[in-house]
DNA sequence: AATAAGGCCAACCGCATATGT
DNA sequence: GACATATGCGGTTGGCCTTAT
């Protein structure tokens, strides 16, 4: 029988940020099972990948949710109900963790209870409204009211699951590089799509001389509590040289 | 000052789906 | 087509922090 080697559990700490992002920034993302190991982790292929695409990839904001964010997140959850990876990737800065958290902590609270409010006083206009999407299909009428809500012409449900074409910046700051990427190809992929486009082989320099201090999440910066503006890799993505 | 309660969020777990052989 | 493996997703949990008492 083979025995299982000891994989970690539990919060990251900062060494262990630092040697998945050095493995993915010099080899890329090839395979999760194996990576960890390559690169010195005593983590699962699972929990890594976790953690590279919650925390650690580029591009992430974090905290702070904006008016239009929140809005964004209450029009396509009441479309798309629980579906966080299809209303993430409306809102490309965010995770679906992220948002599948803020919903189940804030917003959920915050939109029952303004239903509570709106029923009585709103019953003639939801009944015009209910009437107008009863008179047509299933599918139109979901259709109708998402492009009402989103103040886009949708013509498909699949349309509305099919992101927008995927963008980002490339590790050293200078190209805003766009990816017209399927959603089931995932983000990992969006991430290499972008690097190849760079010359990928310079990101093995970029990462020495790097602040981690500063730009690890776990460093005393991001530690001081409700430091939700810090975004731990910005300056690392957006400009190395900082 | 101590501690209980609640909020928040990172991370885990189990299941579903995609991909490879 | 069947099976194995890898990846993705959503629900849930555990622990830290803040606030209230």
């Amino acid at each position: 029988m083979v025995r299982q080697p000891y994989l970690k559990k539990g919060t990251w700490s900062r060494d262990e940020d630092q040697k998945l992002i050095a493995y993915i920034v010099r080899y890329g993302i090839w395979n999760w099972n194996e990576m960890p190991k390559h690169a010195g982790l005593q983590r699962s292929g699972k929990s890594s990948r976790l953690r590279w695409m919650n925390y650690l990839r580029p591009n992430i904001r974090r905290g702070n949710f904006t008016r239009e964010e929140e809005e964004t997140i209450i029009r396509l959850q009441k479309i798309l109900g629980n579906r966080w990876s299809a209303i993430a990737a409306r809102l490309p800065q965010r995770t679906d963790n992220d948002i599948k958290n803020y919903w189940n902590t804030r917003l959920k609270k915050r939109v029952i209870s303004e239903n509570k409010n709106s029923t009585a006083a709103t019953t003639s206009t939801t009944e015009t409204n209910s009437s107008m999407v009863e008179n047509s299909s299933d599918t139109d009428s979901s259709l109708m009211l998402t492009n009402i809500l989103l103040d886009s012409p949708v013509s498909t449900i699949d349309d509305l699951l099919e992101p927008p074409a995927y963008s980002c910046f490339s590790p050293s700051g200078s190209n805003l590089v766009a990816v017209d990427d399927k959603y089931s190809m995932g983000t990992d992929n969006n991430l290499v799509s972008c690097w190849e486009t760079q010359s990928y082989l310079e990101q093995p320099q970029m990462i020495e001389g790097l602040d981690w201090e500063a730009v690890l999440p776990n460093s005393e910066l991001s530690h001081s509590h409700h430091q939700q503006n810090y975004v731990p890799l910005d300056d690392f993505w957006f400009n190395p040289l900082i």
